[in-house]
DNA sequence: AGGCAAACGGACAGAGTTATCCGCTTGCGG
DNA sequence: CCGCAAGCGGATAACTCTGTCCGTTTGCCT
C-alpha cells in the first residue's frame, strides 16, 4: 500500500511530476515521499500556513532538501492537493453515474462540501489562492465540465431551479469555507446543515423537501478558533 | 459632525471608555481619535491583521502613544467595533419594528449580512475571534436576544420553517464570512446572492418565493485574493 | 573497491511584526 | 509665567518565518 504511494502521487500529478521523481536517487526519492506525507498531514490539520520549518521537522529533512524539492510552497501544495482534486473529479464522475439527476447533483454538492470539511487546507488551497499549473488546472477542468453537465441534467428534469447557475457552486463552496474555518469543533455538521439549506434553496418549488441536517449549537459570544488563535 | 464624535464612541463603548477619554490631556485625546480613525479605515479595507505600525503611521502618531492608548490589537479592536456591533443591534431593532414579521427577519439578516460584506475587518472580528469584553459583549447580548424574538414571531406567522434554529445565525453569518473573504471583486453581490438563496431555504414550504438576487460570475480557477496574495 | 556527483542538514542572513524603553516636548494648574 | 507630570516619537530588542550557503555524507556506477 505505501509502496505505491509514489505510482498513485505520480499518475496523479502526470507526466512532468513523475519523470522528476524517476531520476532522483533513492533516498532523494524517500525524502521526498517523507515530505509529501508530512505537508499533507499538515496542511490538513494546520491550515496551509505552517511554516515550511515545520514541515521539514516532521518530515526529518532538512530544510535545504525541503526547498530543493520544492523551490516554493506553490509547488508543494500543487503536489499535495493535486490528489484531492482528482477526487473531486471522481466524486462528479460518480455523481454523473446516479439515473436520478436532482439527487446526483445533492451527492456532488455534499461530497465536495464534505471534502472541504475534512481538510482545512485543502479548504483554503480550493477557495483562496488556486495554483492554475499543471495536472491540477486539468483535473479543475474536467471535474467543471462534468458538474456543468449535472447541473445540465439537473435542470431538466425540472428538479434545479433554473436560475441556478454554474458561479454557484463557488459561492456554495466559498460559504462552506467560510463555516469550515469559523465553526469552533463542529466543522462537519455545521457544514452539512449549511450545504441542506442551500440544497433545499436550490429545488424548484415543487420538488419534495429533503430533511434537513440537525442544527448546530453555537456559542456566538465565542466562535473563536479551535486551539491557536492566529 | 466631526465633533460628535468622540461623543458618540463614548456613548457606544459605555462610561469605561467615556471616562478613559475625559481625563486625558487635549492632546492626547485627539491623538486618541486619529487612532480610532485610521484603525477604523485600515481594518475594513485591509482586515484586522493590518500591522500596529501601518496604524500609527496612518494616525500620524508614534508607535508607543498607540500602544500606550491600546495595549493591544484586542483592546483597539473593541473600540472601533462596538460602534458597529451597535449598528447590528439597531438593525435587528428595525427588523421588530416591521408588522410583516417575515419581511422583517429577511431585512435583518440581509442587515446583517450587508454589514459583513462592506467591512472586511468587521466580517473577521465578528465571526472569528471575538472580544467577549466590555459593551460589546452587552450590545451583542441585546441583539442576540432581539434576533431571538424575531425568530419566533416569524414562526408564529407561519412562514418561517419550524426548525430554524437561532444557531443558524451564526451559520449564516459563518457562510456569508466566507464569500466576503474569498468573492475577489463582487463581494457585494456574492454575499446578497448567498443570502438570498438562504432566505429562500428558510421559509416555509408554502411561502412565496423571493426574487432572488442576480448570479455572480467567479472565475473558480482564479478566486485568488484581490490585491497581495499575502 | 573507489571516486564523484548528488544529496544532506543545520547554520545563518534577511525581512517583517510586536512591544518596550528613553530622552525630548508640551499642555495646564497654581 | 513657570514647573512638572503627562505625553510624544522613533530607535530598538525579541521573535518568527523565508530562503540560501557551504562543509559533510552517501548512493551508485565503473
Amino acid at each position: 500500500m505505501a509502496a505505491e504511494d509514489s505510482q498513485m502521487t505520480s499518475a496523479v500529478n502526470g507526466p512532468a511530476a513523475a519523470e522528476a521523481e524517476a531520476s532522483l536517487r533513492a533516498d532523494a526519492r524517500e525524502n521526498r515521499q517523507k515530505i509529501l506525507a508530512a505537508a499533507r498531514h499538515l496542511f490538513a490539520t494546520k491550515g496551509i500556513d505552517v511554516p515550511m520549518s515545520a514541515i521539514a521537522r516532521e518530515a526529518e529533512v532538512g530544510m535545504a532538501t525541503l526547498y530543493r524539492r520544492f523551490p516554493t510552497r506553490q509547488d508543494l501544495l500543487i503536489e499535495v492537493f493535486a490528489e484531492q482534486f482528482a477526487q473531486c473529479a471522481a466524486i462528479v464522475e460518480a455523481a454523473l453515474a446516479d439515473p436520478d439527476a436532482w439527487r446526483g447533483l445533492c451527492t456532488a454538492v455534499e461530497g465536495l462540501a464534505a471534502m472541504q470539511a475534512e481538510d482545512h487546507g485543502f479548504s483554503a488551497a480550493f477557495v483562496g489562492r488556486l495554483p492554475q499549473a499543471s495536472m491540477v488546472a486539468e483535473k479543475l477542468r474536467q471535474g467543471v465540465a462534468g458538474f456543468q453537465q449535472l447541473i445540465h441534467r439537473a435542470k431538466n428534469s425540472g428538479r434545479l431551479r433554473r436560475d441556478f447557475t454554474f458561479d454557484d457552486l463557488a459561492l456554495v463552496l466559498m460559504a462552506n469555507s467560510g463555516v469550515v474555518q469559523n465553526a469552533p469543533n463542529s466543522t462537519a455538521a455545521a457544514s452539512k446543515r449549511l450545504v441542506g439549506y442551500l440544497l433545499d434553496a436550490f429545488r424548484t418549488d415543487g420538488t419534495p423537501r429533503r430533511p434537513l441536517p440537525p442544527p448546530v449549537p453555537t456559542d456566538l459570544t465565542r466562535v473563536a478558533f479551535p486551539s491557536t488563535p492566529r
